[in-house]
DNA sequence: GCTGAAAGTGAGAGGAG
DNA sequence: CTCCTCTCACTTTCAGC
């Protein structure tokens, strides 16, 4: 699938406000709303708009404290991995995950109550695991995404 | 703000599907559309719900390739801080941001075309940075966000 | 603070260019 | 592939409960 202008228009409006009007996202791209709309369905459909989320303030749900957890597994079997990967999507403190390559395996992003809580949680679902060898946590003072696109996307 | 079982309700929607039409909202939650409608603009100005936005796929937008920088700056100064994180807003390439504790400072999510466009856009947009001391780079084999609220929100 | 009706507006389908 | 029109459904407001 290709990509146009309006396309990329599209996408750019759709991942600042996700929840922007059809009329609205049709005119600031410069066509027809049922343009947009047919644009939009086809999108979704080729799996480039995957979704659409709200985000919500941490502590309006009880996260008062984020950090980052780094996993190294034990070995490196596809059933070690698979065994804890599925387990790290089980887990609601968890708020996102990296799988990267070198000498920590994971990283995991969480959010919990209090450091109590990260205390408990991490040992819980990380230390006392068969599948990790070793985890180090470090706090986040700041987190922040970015909703821009790539500067290439004209 | 305190928030009950139906605001907890309306973010959990809102946080699977954030296009979700209000009418639906409503029902799901079990309330009357107007009443939705209040509650999500309460939540808004509460800056309890704080955006929506479209999840886009890495591919689509030439993304090819997703790395984590992990950046050690050269002091701790407020000045060096602000000025790399003001940096750090400014890069397309830039997909998210942490500020942590320990050793490293910041940990860099970003996501570049290849491995060409990896290697110069960290030597430009790090490396060669007064605030920087050293940087380490780690590739993204898989990348997973959650969308589900914390066990608590009932 | 929730409900339900009423007015205004946008979504979505079908057909023409 | 895009646009236009039309119908239908939804959003949004407001008075009443």
């Amino acid at each position: 699938m290709t990509l146009d202008r309006i396309d990329f228009d599209l996408l750019r409006l759709l991942r600042k406000n996700a929840r922007l009007p059809n009329k609205d996202l049709a005119e600031r791209a410069g066509i027809a709303p049922s343009t947009a709309l047919e644009r939009i369905r086809r999108l979704r459909e080729a799996g480039v708009l995957q979704g659409f989320h709200a985000e919500i303030a941490p502590e309006a749900i009880g996260i008062g404290l984020q950090a980052l957890i780094s996993v190294r597994l034990a070995q490196h079997s596809r059933a070690l991995l698979d065994s804890f990967h599925a387990h790290l999507r089980g887990l609601p403190e968890v708020l996102a995950f990296y799988h990267v390559a070198g000498a920590d395996d994971f990283l995991v992003h969480v959010g919990v109550g209090d450091s109590a809580h990260l205390r408990d949680f991490a040992l819980a679902a990380f230390t006392e695991r068969p599948e990790v060898s070793r985890i180090e946590t470090r706090l986040i003072f700041e987190f922040q995404r970015n909703a821009e696109l790539p500067r290439h996307c004209t």
